[in-house]
RNA sequence: GCCGCAUUCGUCUAGAGGCCUAGGACACCGCCCUCUCAAGGCGGAGAUCACCGGUUCGAAUCCGGUAUGCGGUACCA
């Protein structure tokens, strides 16, 4: 039988960072054994799921590339696959029936105890120094002690009998794992009061109907996993293999979460993270290829990757490298795409107020050459080169005269500069044009050419960082810049009426 | 508390008994390039391989223990 393994996330939250990564190992491994990897949605906790989180959650992955071969129904798409339907509370059926075939051979039991009664059953643990676990008080109702407490009202849940003895499975990545049952808390509740069924039992009742053969998941279900064995036995079904990837972990080492890292995929798109670097960045954290390589496509990811390479330690969420693969992305991108990827974070400072006008798609090409090398995230656009799109410019007195020089030097060199490229026509007005005069004129003045630049670069731009100048003058123009030099001399002979 | 898992530069990692005076990458520092900023190139600093014992001619790699960290221990997933 071919590898069929699953993504399965709740829809209590946005698509996080450590479900993203799960989804892309699930993805990977089923793409490199021609297996089939499929999304299942557990919604059972319904205090707590959306259908907006919902939305963000398959949004999330597509946007990714991580497609499903099976999935539920979603806007007016059927459902995928031929274990529909794959959103849990729409399976309640299944449960229910598995349930009654757990209570029909006595695997599992009615429990009527009350909170308070478990509560105080915990606190008498707790004062013993005893690990808290279910005293088992329902454990032997007969028939008509069950039927006395329905009588008085009381729902009671339904509780699965662990027994005794030692569960062991191979773990594909942390290898052998033995758990004693008697450490497993006592008899776990697989349906609540209201009749709905919680993780452990669903997740193994659908994984045993969906025929997955590989559990790949996150290391905080690894001491869960004996009771999962436990249930697919009882239930009569094969186990499935198991693969726990490592935690991501937040800077203190403690599991990723929202309280102290960005945890939301949607964050990271927002700021410009593209795709490629995502994936990359996340299939290597916990994973590697074992070469030297690290710039992997999604394609090259799949034809690499080996669970059993996973690693076992977790390992700490670093931005900074992330940046940095998302930098090596932005540059590989073609021409088109970039623009493409570009025009919303450009859309968004426009909405933002950050800038006065929307560029054409024709201006953003003809930055591309001194920009795509600029950007270590798509969001930086603005912070690049929003001057250009902006009619007035704020410009710090102090920023318009270079270290070496003093506010006389610098309107001088200003009004020089700007007679120089007054006398450069528009149809010359080019870099290769613009360069030798003012290289010139910074001879003629007795200037070094990098003040004289740095000088016209902040009357224009407002900036000290900007790209490279005579590229940022063709960009801007020949009549802005004009104005914009007259500014930066207005603004110079202001500072020297006040002082 | 109990159970489980983990532990190589600050971070991500290579490493499957001799190739390791532990390699690469990010970040950091310096130099080169250079109109600034990037990008790129070159170089540097940075890990007694958590610790202690053992096995072995030889251990980051195998075994045992200790420590530390993390995870689980719900009518959450």
């Amino acid at each position: 039988m071919t590898d069929r393994v699953r993504i399965a996330p709740s829809p209590t939250g946005p698509l996080h960072i450590g479900t993203a990564r799960t989804a892309l190992y699930n993805y990977l491994h089923a793409r490199h054994v021609g297996g089939t990897f499929i999304l299942r949605l557990e919604d059972t906790d319904q205090v707590r799921s959306t259908v907006e989180f919902e939305k963000d959650i398959l949004d999330g992955l597509h946007w990714l590339g991580l497609d499903w071969d099976e999935g539920p129904e979603v806007a007016g798409e059927p459902a995928r696959g031929p274990h529909a339907p794959y959103r849990q509370m729409e399976r309640l059926p299944t449960y229910a029936a598995a349930a009654q075939q757990l209570l029909a051979e006595d695997l599992a039991y009615p429990c009527y105890c009350t909170p308070e009664e478990l509560e105080a059953d915990r606190r008498a643990q707790e004062a013993a120094k005893q690990p808290p676990r279910y005293v088992g008080r329902c454990a032997k109702l007969t028939i008509d002690e069950r039927r006395a407490r329905e009588a008085e009202g009381r729902r009671g849940v339904l509780r699965f009998r662990v027994g005794e003895g030692i569960v062991a499975f191979d773990d594909i990545v942390r290898g052998r794992v033995e758990i004693d049952v008697a450490n497993l808390g006592g008899d776990f509740v697989i349906v609540r009061a209201d009749g709905t069924p919680l993780y452990h039992f669903t997740v193994v009742v659908d994984d045993a109907a969906m025929e997955v053969t590989d559990v790949i998941r996150g290391e905080d279900h690894l001491s869960n996993t004996p009771k999962h064995i436990l249930l697919f036995r009882a239930l009569g079904h094969a186990v499935p293999r198991f693969a726990h990837l490592p935690l991501i972990l937040n800077p203190d080492r403690t599991k990723m979460s929202k309280r102290k890292s960005q945890t939301a995929i949607d964050d990271y798109i927002a700021q410009g993270f593209i795709k490629e670097a995502l994936v990359n960045y996340l299939a290597l954290l916990g994973w590697s290829t074992g070469t030297e390589e690290e710039i992997l496509s999604l394609d090259e990811l799949v034809d690499r990757f080996d669970v059993r390479n996973v690693h076992k330690g977790g390992a700490v969420f670093d931005r900074e490298r992330l940046e940095w693969l998302n930098g090596q992305w932005i540059r590989r991108l073609p021409p088109d795409e970039l623009i493409d990827r570009m025009r919303p974070f450009v859309e968004a400072e426009l909405a933002a107020g950050r800038i006065e006008r929307m560029p054409s798609d024709e201006e953003l090409r003809a930055l591309l050459p001194v920009i795509q090398e600029r950007l270590p995230t798509l969001g930086a656009i603005g912070d690049l080169v929003g001057f250009l799109w902006v009619t007035d410019l704020d410009v710090d007195p102090a920023a318009l005269v270079p270290k070496r020089w003093d506010a006389a030097t610098a309107r001088e060199g200003l009004a020089a500069a700007r007679d120089t490229i007054a006398g450069i026509g528009d149809v010359s007005f080019e870099a290769d044009e613009l360069e030798p005069p003012l290289r010139g004129l910074a001879e003629e003045g007795g200037w070094k050419a990098g003040d004289l630049f740095m000088a016209i670069r902040v009357a224009v731009t407002g900036r000290t960082a900007t790209p490279p100048l005579f590229d940022t003058l063709v960009a801007l123009g020949r009549q802005r810049v004009l104005d914009r030099l007259d500014r930066a001399l207005a603004v110079l002979d202001r500072e020297e009426d006040s002082t």
